[in-house]
RNA sequence: UGUCUCAUGGUGUAAUGGUAGCACAACAGGUUUUGGUUCUGUUUGUUCAAGUUCGAAUCUUGAUGAGACAACCA
């Protein structure tokens, strides 16, 4: 058995000279050895085996970048195998939206396989194996079945079934395939031992009947269906994939996966290696798709791609691109430890990606009116506007500039305290892209209903005198040319800080009944007429947005990536 | 009273037996037509104990702690 005799250490590894310095995490390493000592012809093949029963989600996206990732890094190959072994849960949704996201990530599969294209092959080695005496079909019930297997500290019992003569194990399973019994009326298991300290060692089932689901490619040719740890290994060798990279909780499952391996194998100079690592784990997320399908069935999200929810789809209405998702990937690293990355990291990532892409516009979340007493009624300019001071190519578009403005309410105090830099009576600001303006009062009811400022001519953006300094910089949309639209900021969907808490209980508990915040009334710069689904702006000083595939007809819906760092 | 796996700042991740580094987070300061960005700096770490060694995060032994495993799921 192997484990920690895997681990290469560094000093063994040599990187190929010219080759960008980073370290390898420990699976590279593990390649690297194999090809050095000469495994498998100096073949690398990985695959990325999801079962189509739900939409990929950033955890995902970890085993995909590792499995694609290694495969492009040696020069391998990496194909798409759908773990279709349970029609119970399974359907072809799935299986487009998965091809669908893979895609979407960047990756480009050799080739697409079905576990369920191997259901004959495996078949036929589960008839070899009860000729071989290794496996016998048992009659009890799966209660029954569940109380002789013991407990991971208490030995298990043989079944009374277990020394069957092999003919009637033979006759039994045809009949199962023949449609002869009904589900759960019995089932094949292998025979191996029942006192084994690994619990999947103790007689593992390997087929059970499913009459009532067909199949969603095979129909209903097939009455009895392998589980994982009798369809995964074989099928892994049977594609020729060499280094087989699951995550820790499969760990238990090597010695399975190398005892099928073992019956299989024909002596020749390959053999499929299972490597496990550690899975995906964010703060405040639940990453289960059994939670999530549960969330999508009782309505709880519109959706598997909610912008709240944490698979690719809602990732990316939520505006997340690509490229962020796999900076984010490739900063947390392959180990065997299980922690919890904090959702900080993510937020960085998309951040970082965001900050040189994203072109900058202009929107008021919480439109207050400023109205500039001296700048002629009716007069309007159209002032060049950054589009984004990261990129200086990116260029400039115009925007109207008039003596009705809308300015955040929060850009306004009326008794400032010290360090509020933004407007207050008799304090000088800027309106970003166009004047120096200096407040000189507001009109009052309740709330600020209006503020009043003078501009000063000579402090045009980019003229001569512009440079004066003044404290802060304001945001602003003409109020007469700018357009209504609507803003959700989403908060954490689930307010759970660490994932094993939302074992304990149920997790709708840490649902976060805030998590969806629509703003309406929101103003936003004529510019974004233009936009289209997905294109991402960053509003000044507020956050990063995306144009939601929701939006309609002259209605802009945005959605939020994430806040910048602090904004007040 | 099982088997397997893991343990490096708050979080994650590096380090031929030889200066414990990087990123995020936090904090402080410089630049800035947005309190963003950017740049600089600061704080915080090898689970414990014994051993081997000139020298241990690394090797050995023993503790301790954490996770996985008892679906006719994958």
């Amino acid at each position: 058995m192997c484990g920690i005799d895997t681990y290469v250490k560094m000093n063994e590894i040599k990187t190929n000279e010219g080759e960008e310095k980073r370290s390898l995490n420990f699976i590279e390493a593990i390649v690297e050895k194999d090809l050095a000592e000469g495994k498998n012809d100096g073949r690398v093949q990985t695959r990325f085996p999801p079962e189509p029963n739900g939409y990929l989600h950033i955890g995902h996206a970890k085993a995909i970048c590792l499995d694609f990732g290694i495969a492009e890094r040696y020069n391998g190959v990496c194909n798409l195998r759908f773990d279709d072994t349970n029609p119970v849960k399974e359907d072809v949704e799935y299986v487009d939206s998965i091809m669908e996201d893979i895609k979407w990530l960047g990756y480009s599969w050799n080739k697409v396989y079905y576990a369920s294209d191997y259901f004959q092959q495996l078949f036929d080695f589960a008839i070899q194996l009860i000729k071989e005496g290794k496996a016998y079909v048992d009659e009890q019930s799966a209660d029954v079945i569940a109380k002789q297997k013991g407990t991971p500290t208490q030995p298990g019992i043989e079944s009374p079934y277990r020394n069957r003569p092999v003919e009637e194990n033979l006759a039994l399973f045809r009949r199962m395939q023949a449609g002869e019994f009904e589900e759960g009326r019995m089932i094949l298991r292998a025979k191996i031992d029942m006192a084994s300290p690994n619990m999947h060692f103790r007689d593992p089932i390997m087929y059970r009947i499913i009459k009532e689901h067909p199949h969603h490619r095979t129909g209903t040719t097939w009455k009895v269906y392998p589980m994982y740890d009798f369809a995964h290994g074989q099928s892994d060798y049977f594609e020729g994939v060499t280094h087989s990279l699951c995550t820790l909780e499969f760990e238990v499952h090597r010695p399975l996966y190398d005892y099928f391996i073992d019956l299989l194998q024909k002596g020749d100079n390959y053999r499929p290696r299972q490597t496990e690592f550690n899975r995906l784990n964010l703060t405040y997320t639940v990453m289960s798709k059994r939670k999530l399908l549960q969330l999508v069935k009782e309505g709880k999200v519109n959706g598997w791609d909610d912008p709240r929810m944490p698979t690719l789809g809602g990732l990316r209405r939520r505006g997340y691109t690509p490229q962020s998702i796999r900076n984010f990937i490739d900063k947390i690293g392959y180990t065997k430890y299980d922690g919890i990355i904090d959702a900080a990291l993510l937020e960085h990532a998309v951040r970082e990606d965001l900050n040189i892409k994203a072109q900058r516009v202009s929107a008021v979340i919480d439109p207050v009116k400023l109205i500039i007493t001296n700048y002629p009624e009716g007069q309007v300019e159209m002032m060049d506007a950054v589009n984004n001071p990261e990129d200086p190519a990116a260029g400039t578009h115009p925007i109207a500039f008039s003596r009705e403005l809308y300015i955040e309410r929060g850009d306004f105090m009326e008794d400032a305290p010290k360090k509020f830099f933004r407007l207050s009576p008799g304090k000088e600001v800027r309106l970003k892209s166009a004047y120096i303006i200096k407040c000189t009062g507001a009109k009052k009811n309740d709330n600020i209903e209006e503020i009043y400022a003078e501009y000063d001519p000579a402090t045009k953006s980019g003229m001569p005198d512009s440079g004066r300094k003044v404290k802060a910089t304001l945001h602003w949309v003409s109020a007469e040319h700018s357009l209504p639209a609507e803003v959700r900021l989403y908060d954490r969907l689930f307010t759970v800080e660490n994932p094993s808490e939302e074992k304990e209980k149920d997790f709708q508990e840490f649902l976060n009944p805030d998590s969806l915040v629509v703003l309406s009334h929101c103003r936003v710069e004529a510019e974004l007429q233009k936009a289209k689904p997905f294109d991402n702006f960053q509003f000044q000083r507020i956050g990063y947005f995306n144009v939601d595939p929701d939006s309609k007809d002259g209605k802009l819906i945005f959605n939020r990536t994430v806040s910048l760092k602090q904004s007040f």
